[in-house]
DNA sequence: ATGAAAGCGCTAACAA
DNA sequence: TTGTTAGCGCTTTCAT
């Protein structure tokens, strides 16, 4: 690899000289023309990289921030990678992105690596809302904002969709649509997301006057979800809309409906938060709560930077969801 | 931060002995059990963090190597990043992800960047089958192998999909259906990817003694694709049997169907390259051609791996894939 | 069994 | 207008 030192060699400069050319501030050094001319036509012809490495090093910076997410193979998670990317990418950061699987270990062990990393900072969204490591983190002064929830009781930036507007959105359209038996399937409350979807969809209901014909909680998958809807249609009085908190649930929930084979949609309707790019497609239609995934990624790396430069940075920033009516 | 030096200052050592202890080579310099402990204890309470930044620096060597992808939307790509970063973890590297866009300037820059960050390899997937950017990095020395596809004429491993074979199994799921009016709806041949399903394509079909019903050569979208099946499907003597080339295509596709209204299976079946994770709540069935797209990524940093420490590596590794008919 | 010193590539403070 | 020097945190070579 061919360094400055290289170039201030051949050119018989001092390696400052080359670092001043190269680095831009040859107006503020009065280099001479010549000189810079000299330099930049050397670079070229040696094939110069600055090395981002060193710099990083003496800098005590890295310019490199990391995005722990849970699962990559959910189009939020991606959403937000994509997001994060661009941001970080048109700051001059890049992001290493890794994954968490929910698990809390091996969340441990992944901020541990990417402290030794020194990363500048990190989005990470907490495993539960009693998440150890992070308060861990916290004290040892790492700036990291939340993505999609919070831990409780720390004074941590989060960036989030407002999952109470979004369960109220999908209420107000079970109940526009003329229903009242509306059943909710959820995740566990352990993780902020599913306990504040639930809180919203307690809330709206009531606003209607409607009591919940049914609150299922799960773990937040397919197979669960699919279980529980199957539960919910055998039932006598049985629902007539049905909210699911998630991608995953969602997909459950329309399993199951098919395999009822009920008249969708005068007998059931369906809405799940998390959209569905290919929702047009399935049998049984499906209307849902978009986040605008990119853009929670883009504002947590916006408030990352923010923190990283020592500046405030809002508690929460909430991003409105919207509903897709199919 | 705390360095050696902090601990050493603490504890009335060298940093070379902390060093020593901290690397695990104790054993090798006989440092005595009591140093060993103390350094050990100090570390803990100082709450050291190794630099792996230092480290990098001074080796010359990052333990880091990015993955370039088009299009993280696309679930091949973001099957390929789990693969890869799941291997690379493993091995003790992080993974970098940028995204190409499939656009050669974006993809020069890219390059670029990560050159300078100084990145021990790359994961990329060439933009064209002439994709210059990939053959000054070759020139250049630095470590890559290449991913679903490949440039020409150079010799760089691969790690991809058995794109011919891929071709086959969908012609032959169609034939077997006993569809003899089978076409196919695919992407550029600038794309290599593309280059060789529809030679798969035409092989099998000739194999078969089948004329092409049609092939649609079209930008890999849905919008495209579906534009072309529209008019595939408006012909007197419309094809029986579509295969669509990608995942794009395929969504594209089946919405010309859907608004075609035709009976489906009976007058018209598709086959699409790429599986699709929910293709068992479309209202029109879809077979699918399933690549294990987390292999590919694992194999791609093995091959990374290899070619990093000199070891020789296969110009191309292939990668089963599978239908999964429906 | 432990330590001193050099050096990885770069930048900034300070000379000249 | 250009150069000298020091230092970022770590590992390794060579002493002691």
């Amino acid at each position: 690899m061919v360094r400055m030192k290289d170039i201030a060699e051949k050119l018989a400069l001092s390696q400052t000289t080359v670092s001043h050319v190269l680095t831009g501030k040859h107006e503020h050094y009065r280099i001479s023309p010549s000189t810079v001319e000299r330099v930049r036509r050397a670079a070229e012809e040696l094939g110069y990289r600055s090395s981002a490495l060193a710099r990083a090093f003496r800098d005590r910076k890295s310019y490199s921030v990391a995005l722990a997410v849970e699962d990559l193979t959910n189009p939020f998670w991606t959403g937000v990678a994509i997001g994060a990317e661009k941001e970080a990418e048109a700051q001059g950061y890049v992001l290493i992105v890794s994954n968490t699987n929910g698990d809390a270990e091996r969340e441990r062990r992944t901020v541990q690596m990417l402290q030794e990393r020194r990363v500048d900072g990190m989005i990470v969204s907490p495993v539960t809302v009693a998440d150890q490591t992070l308060l861990d983190l916290r004290k040892e002064g790492l700036p990291f904002v939340q993505i999609d929830r919070s831990i409780k009781g720390a004074d941590i930036p989060c960036v989030r969709t407002d999952h109470l507007a979004g369960s109220a959105l999908a209420v107000e359209h079970l109940v526009r649509r003329g229903h009242k038996e509306i059943a909710i399937v959820c995740g566990p409350p352990e993780i902020q997301t599913f306990q504040i979807r639930l809180e919203g969809f307690r809330k709206a209901m009531a606003k209607h006057g409607l009591k919940p014909a049914g609150v299922e909680v799960v773990r937040a998958l397919a197979e669960p979800a699919q279980e529980a809807v199957r539960g919910l249609l055998e039932r006598r009085a049985r629902p007539t809309g049905i909210y699911t908190a998630n991608i995953w649930m969602t997909f459950g929930a329309l399993r199951a409906v098919r395999d009822a084979k009920l008249a969708i949609p005068r007998e059931l309707e369906i809405v799940g938060f998390d959209d569905i790019a290919v929702a047009d497609l399935f049998a049984v239609p499906v209307t849902t709560v978009w986040q605008d995934v990119e853009a929670i990624g883009r504002e947590a790396f916006k408030a990352l930077l923010k923190a990283m430069k020592g500046q405030p940075v809002p508690r929460e920033t909430l991003i409105a969801p919207r509903l897709k009516a199919r």
